[in-house]
DNA sequence: TCTTGTGAAAACGTTCACAGCA
DNA sequence: TGCTGTGAACGTTTTCACAAGA
């Protein structure tokens, strides 16, 4: 199997619904040129990423719509969908419980469990999706074959709940949200998803932009 | 001013929470090495990283914690607490007004208005913050010294509503949560955190390392 | 002529090896 | 001796320049 760099499969999953855009736009044809605008990149990234697994487009035509996305689809999510659980039913897990923005993956992944261990929030439902005991982990997740799980609990709790899930040895992926990065063992992928950092980028590198305007303007 | 690279500026954010966790302890001294260990990553590149501005620790014995402390929130968020508006007050958008992570932030950040153009929620409060009509953006923004915006609106409307916040030039800075990259001028600082996207990169890794075990296995 | 594909160069980021100090 | 600071080496990612093909 080839070896593919992290930014560039970041990049692979977007030129996927960009070009998914294109297609309900009604489009057969779309250039590296078109692809690179939509997400404010280079077109020779965009071809450099495409042509990494062997030519796909045609020299002075461009990329067929419909094959790219088949093209893609193939190389990033050829397996069946897979099923997701998200651990922490507060505002964050409720709220991603019910995300409308996950309905566009139909296929790729779905979320078919919550899990907490509020006895008040223990058996109700959040968009159409029951509420467990974290305790019941290992039995849902094996009943339901999720083998990936999205973290929304609060930092404080973060290891002591990665350690629970892992227990089991189902577990091979996690996305998490708490600012805390947890402790895993190499085998299980992680990624973190931490607002407060990505907000913080956002104060840092306006401040520092104002700076460089001001200097400019002399 | 120094020129930071971005993955640079994403420790220092990190290394900051560490250390203040490390004086939480009551540590006094702390070590590259320890820093790096509560972050999965290497020794060198933390005192690489702390070094850039200027020597900060003490050969032979590390860095004192409430200097390195205040070293790194001179450095990064020298200003007052800015305020931030939530436009989108949505499942997502009202999870994140009362997110309990930004209470560790104060003095930093705080969320000062919620916006959203659906008649049945302006005028009510989620986590103690008011809910205003999107049309009178420009208006509150200003009253507020709101600068810096969590966008939280549905992709079909992403680009719209970036269009109308940034009408008013007030608007330096969006931390833009839709799977939609808006078109922004280049003096806008923007960050795109994108769910779908992190979730789609642990799908395919954890593809990707089932298979590499596979093939170790013979 | 238009647009893709790609080796080579440049830019960027990380790690190493060790010098410098307490 | 122990730990920081840093130039040089290394590895990775992006960009360039242009060859190849419809």
């Amino acid at each position: 199997m080839w070896r593919v760099a992290e930014p560039t499969v970041e990049r692979l999953i977007q030129y996927l619904r960009v070009v998914e855009a294109f297609k309900k736009e009604g489009r057969y044809l779309v250039s590296s040129q078109e692809i690179a605008d939509a997400m404010g990149i280079k077109a020779t990234q965009v071809r450099k990423d495409l042509s990494f697994f062997g030519e796909v487009g045609k020299r002075g035509v461009g990329y067929n719509v419909s094959k790219l996305i088949d093209h893609l689809r193939y190389i990033l999510f050829p397996s069946k969908e897979q099923k997701l659980a998200i651990v922490g039913a507060g505002k964050l897990g409720g709220a991603l419980a019910s995300y409308s923005g996950f309905e566009e993956d139909k296929g790729i992944y779905r979320v078919v469990a919550l899990f907490d261990n509020d006895p008040q929030k223990i058996g109700d439902e959040i968009g159409g999706i029951k509420i467990y005991d974290i305790k019941d982990f290992h039995d849902i997740a094996e009943e339901l074959d999720v083998r990936i799980v999205i973290l929304t609990v609060p930092a404080s709790v973060t290891q002591e709940v990665v350690d629970h899930i892992l227990s089991t040895g189902r577990i091979n992926g996690i996305l998490n949200f708490s600012p805390v990065t947890p402790i895993v063992p190499k085998e299980v992928v992680l990624y973190n998803v931490d607002i407060t950092t990505e907000l913080k980028k956002v104060l840092f590198y306006v401040r520092q932009k104002r700076k460089r305007k001001k200097k400019k303007d002399f």
